[in-house]
Order: structure tokens, then sequence, then C-alpha cells
DNA sequence: TAGTATTTTAACAATTCTGTTAAAAGTAAA
DNA sequence: TTTACTTTTAACAGAATTGTTAAAATACTA
């Protein structure tokens, strides 16, 4: 066995399929497709996974856990300033939609809605850190409490994920090129961290 | 020709086929699963649309026309204060997300984004409304001039879209059922309304 | 009611796509 | 160089899916 070529090409399938998946959806996706974008046989697709579904499921499972690290932000270390880490958390989430695994996570999600249960298993406790934090954040009279940390987890996911996911929209409505698009957008992470920061902060009445 | 119950096989068809193309996408769809949810043979559908592309076009445009009225919400009459118009278009676009057509035309564009070029030929001129009127309220001093109005478009509809669009995420996520975030989201509207005035509102520094 | 046009169906044709298999090509080691 | 093992390919089988057609059922009109 060569071990140095097999994975090489593992690994050029892998990243057909990945583009392929996240373009078209499982549905969409031929195994045609991917095998000419890998340069290989068709047949070397079953050989290495077998079948459609699993090689999916390996992208999948490897989007998200690209994804999952992001979470750990809301760890309750109190050290760093919220501010801070919102920022953080912005920039990281931006960088990673960038990579288009969001929109296909979600796209599939939507598609076989048992992915979410079974996939995030092992996550599951991770999921309500950010609840968690922002509650505390409230108790601690750092931030403004008159709004439900529920909606502002939501708001924020949002303002990070929508403008990337829907970028192709969003350029056409604003009469710009996609490539227009994209450069306003490096502006905007600062720009949603300052207003968010803004409408967080604690405010007596 | 019996009009009536022509118009209504058709309608059937209509809605069997709009709830299995937001649900599964153009890929995922199979005229099988329409026509038995429409309560019909599967070759009527190819009697009543010739084509599933020709159908899926229909239900398209459909989407489409439903959607653009929103626009006019940004019509340049200054009567009706900005914030009004703001709550107005929130609560109208959030109404429409409900249908379940948005993430249905998002996907389908993403899909195949020649759809967007095509089929917003006729609309192209109502796209930038949006912009036009905020840069107008920047100028007569009523909003804070800081932001970009683009961004402010991207914010808007993201925080309008996304919220619903991933619903299923957002539950999980949440850790409540879908049940109890649609009750969540019936406030949603209200909360960033007020959050966006907020926002936007002129403030000398 | 008879005749005509429309609507609906069952059966079939054609294509597209996934997955299998057996053989060819390539690699490594004795 | 021969042998054994791994990787790759071409050809094929089977299933699923769209689209067609001719005939049956239904509705309409004189």
């Amino acid at each position: 066995m060569n071990l140095e070529t097999s994975l090489s090409t593992e690994e050029a399938i892998l990243a057909a399929a990945r583009k392929v998946f996240e373009s078209k959806g499982f549905d969409g996706a031929r195994m045609q497709e991917i095998s000419d974008r890998a340069g290989i046989n068709r047949a070397l697709l079953h050989y290495y996974f077998r079948t459609k579904e699993k090689m999916f499921e390996r992208i999948f499972d490897e989007a998200l856990e690209r994804f999952m690290p992001l979470l750990s932000t809301w760890d309750q270390d109190l050290e760093e300033s919220w501010e801070l880490k919102l920022k953080r958390f912005i920039i990281k989430f931006i960088t990673f939609l960038k990579t288009n695994s969001m929109l296909f996570l979600l796209r599939e999600i939507i598609r076989k809605p048992e992915l979410l249960a079974s996939k995030t298993e092992k996550h599951r406790k991770k999921l309500n850190k950010f609840v968690l934090y922002f509650d505390r954040l409230k108790q601690e009279r750092l931030i403004r409490s008159d709004v439900d940390s529920r909606y502002i987890y939501v708001i924020i996911h949002s303002l990070c994920s929508f403008p990337l996911m829907n970028g192709i929209v969003f350029s056409y409505s604003l009469r710009i090129s996609p490539k227009e698009y994209d450069e306003l957008m490096t502006g905007y992470p600062e720009i949603i961290s300052d207003l968010l920061i803004q409408l967080l902060k604690y405010q007596k009445n």
C-alpha cells in the first residue's frame, strides 16, 4: 500500500466532494461531477467511501467539527471583557462562514432534520453556553437586562450568518458586483461588533 | 371544458408543488410526491405543466411576486415617519417569511444564480429604493449618518430573515421545542424594531 | 340521449444516476 | 524478474425518475 498517494487521492476526493455538496446540496450533487473534479474514475469514489450517503456524512461531520470549537468562546472565564469575547466570536464566526460550510449545514439540516439531533449529540452541552454566559453578564449588571438572552443569541447569529449566506442576493439587490460586495463586507465585522456593543451596554434609564 | 374543475385541479397541483418544492428544493422534489399530495395521477402534472422545470418556474415566479410588493415600503413619501415605515416593513417581511417562500427562493438562487437576474429583471428599479430612502434620511439628519446605508440594508434583512429560516437550528440550540421557539418569536418583530430604532436614531456626539 | 371535447389514467419508453465487478495498471519487496 | 498486493478503470446491472401516449372516464352541448 502506498499510503502517501492513497491519502492524497482521498483528500482530492474529499475536496471535490466538499465543493460539489456545498454548492449543489446532497440531492443536486452528482457522483460524476465529484469524480470529474477530483480527476479520477467514478468507481473510485465507491472504492474509498462506499456510497454517496457515507461520503456526504463525512463532509457533513467535518463541517460540524470545524464549527463547534467556536462555541467555546462562551466558556465562563470573566478575565476577558464581554466586548472582546464578542468581537473575537464575530470575527471567527464570519471567517468560518466564508468557507460556505454554514449554508451547506443549514440546507441539509432542513432537508433532513434528523441530522441535527444525531450529529450534534456529543456537543449537546456546548450549545447553551451562550445563554448562560449572557444571563450571567446581566446578573453582574454588565449588560442591559431588558432583552431576553435568547433574542441576543438569535440576533448575533443572524447578523453574522445571513450576510454571507445570502451574499449573491445582497450584492444583486445593492447593485454591486459580488467582488465589490466582498470588499464591502471586510468592514462588516467591525461595524456589527460596535453596534452590538453599543446596544448591549448597560444603560441606567 | 369545465373551467371551474380544471382550475381547482390546477390549484391543487400548485399547492402541492409549492409545499414539496419548498421543503425539498428542486432537486429533492419528486413528481410522484407532488401528484400524491394533490391526489391525482402523475401524468396530469405533465398535462397541466408540461415539465418539472416549467412547474418549478411557476412556483418560483409566484413566490417572487408575493415578495416584491414589500419593497414599495421604501417609496419616498416622507409623510410617514421612518420609524413607522421600518416597523411596518419588519412585520410584513416576517409575515411573508413564515410562508417558507424565502428560504426556498434563496436556496434555489444559490443552486442556479441565473434565476436571480432573469426573474427580477422587471423589478430591477425597485431593488435600490431602500438605500436611496436611507441616504435621504441621513441627509435630513433624521438618522445617524456614520453607518453605510448598505450595511443598514444588510442588517435589517438579516435580522428578519435568518431567525425564521434557521428556526429548526435555533430552537435546537436554545434547547426549546419548535413550538416554544415560535412562541418566543411572536415578540421578536417588536424587539428588533425597537432595537433598530434605538440604534439608528440621530445622535449628536 | 348521442356526439364531441376535455380530463384523467395505466402502461410504457427513455434517460439518468448509483453502485458492482472483473480485469488492467501500478507498486513494493523477495 | 517474479509474486503479491493495492489502486484504478471500463463495462455493466439495477433502480429511480421524468416524460409520452393511447385509451378510458368524465363533462358538456345540441
